[in-house]
DNA sequence: AATATTTGACCAAG
DNA sequence: CTTGGTCAAATATT
């Protein structure tokens, strides 16, 4: 089981170094290109095999504790090196789903953000930065429901219902930036936390007005690791649901070509890949999953969820990363600028 | 002009 | 009282 893990990991290793091997690719052959996907569509095919190998019976262990062995990070050590896929930095309460999607989204953020528009800003229609993670399906909803709590309530803190997930940030670019989720957040304010050397975050869905999007979220970088953000999410969209869906639908549909996969990903972990763990928050419907991209087959049962979501996050990834014309603009401008940022301590 | 962020004040919970 | 979450005015950005 254990080698399964390493070859995905592997395989998202390769990816990354594609990533970060990109500009000298560009002045080859290529064939040399596409080799280099091949790899990696190798790699992640076995896997899928592997995966589908599994008897059905070890399916169900496929969740959280198939990630995360126990608690003792030894086992966690497969590429502790890889930047984007920082085990250590990864909450063992996590579940699946939200590992790949920070994973995911990371790495193919980092892959577009930095080396396609460095400057987090895109001269096409396409905003690839909104859509990688594009769903978040998460479900985090107000189970305990926030009724009229029209007056006293204004704020309450530990809410149980709140998910909080850490996520790597990209080491290239603007490390500041938090971690983009495919939802437009509006930062409402900022606030020094005890402990902590990094201020907290505090973001509201951007449609709230409009829409009454409870949504929110905290973004705070961890003390050890300042290229980790630990993102706590609270409340649930309810924005997508409108027929003038805002933000991210039209996004992940212009982006569909680019990354059709973290999109369907989105939908599959929806599904509550590993729902009986992570403190299985009960309610999780959100069901962004409306957004799929491009018919990748559709639905996928839940227990098939789990097979599928790694082969096919593959495949979409390379099959449509690798398509020619994308290629095309990727390497005009590659600049990468570093921004070490000094950090503000207080005293 | 509209929309987003910054930042100190405000307020509830502990 | 302290702390953390939010408000809202001022400011910045688009």
């Amino acid at each position: 089981m254990d080698d399964l893990i390493s070859l995905i990991l592997h395989g998202c290793r390769l990816a990354k170094d594609l990533e970060s091997n990109l500009p000298n690719l560009a002045n080859q052959p290529p064939n040399l290109l596409s080799r280099s996907f091949d790899d990696i569509i190798n790699i992640f095919h076995t896997a899928k095999e592997r995966l589908n190998a599994l008897p059905p019976s070890s399916s169900p262990s496929l969740s959280p504790s198939f990630f995360y062995p126990a608690q003792t990070s030894t086992q966690l050590s497969y590429h502790p090196s890889h930047p984007h896929l920082n085990l250590q930095s990864i909450d063992p309460t996590l579940n699946l789903q939200e590992w790949l999607r920070s994973s995911v989204t990371q790495a193919m953020e980092g892959v577009i953000q930095t080396q396609l528009f460095p400057d987090h800003k895109t001269p096409f229609t396409i905003r690839p930065h909104q859509t990688v993670a594009d769903v978040q399906a998460m479900d985090v909803s107000d189970s305990v429901a926030r009724p009229g709590s029209s007056s006293s309530q204004r704020h309450r803190r530990s809410d149980q219902n709140a998910r909080t997930i850490r996520v790597p940030a990209p080491r290239i670019g603007n490390t500041e930036i938090p971690p983009e989720d495919g939802f437009t957040w509006r930062k409402y304010g900022q606030k020094e936390i005890l402990h902590s050397k990094f201020p907290r975050s505090y973001y509201r869905c951007t449609h709230q007005k409009l829409y009454q999007c409870p949504a929110k979220k905290q973004v705070q970088r961890l003390d050890d690791d300042p290229f980790t953000f630990e993102v706590t999410y609270n409340g649930e969209h309810t924005c997508h649901m409108s027929s003038t869906a805002p933000s991210s639908a039209e996004i992940t549909q212009s982006t569909a070509m680019l990354e059709p996969s973290p999109a369907n990903l989105g939908t599959w972990l929806s599904m509550d890949v590993g729902a009986a763990a992570a403190g299985g928050s009960g309610s999780s419907s959100t069901m962004v999953g409306g957004y799929r991209s491009s018919g990748t087959g559709g639905d996928v049962s839940q227990k098939d969820g789990d097979q599928y979501m790694v082969a096919n996050m593959a495949d979409a990834m390379f099959n449509s990363g690798s398509s020619s014309n994308s290629m095309e603009f990727l390497f005009p401008s590659m600049d990468e600028k570093w921004k070490p940022e000094a950090e503000e301590k207080k005293d």
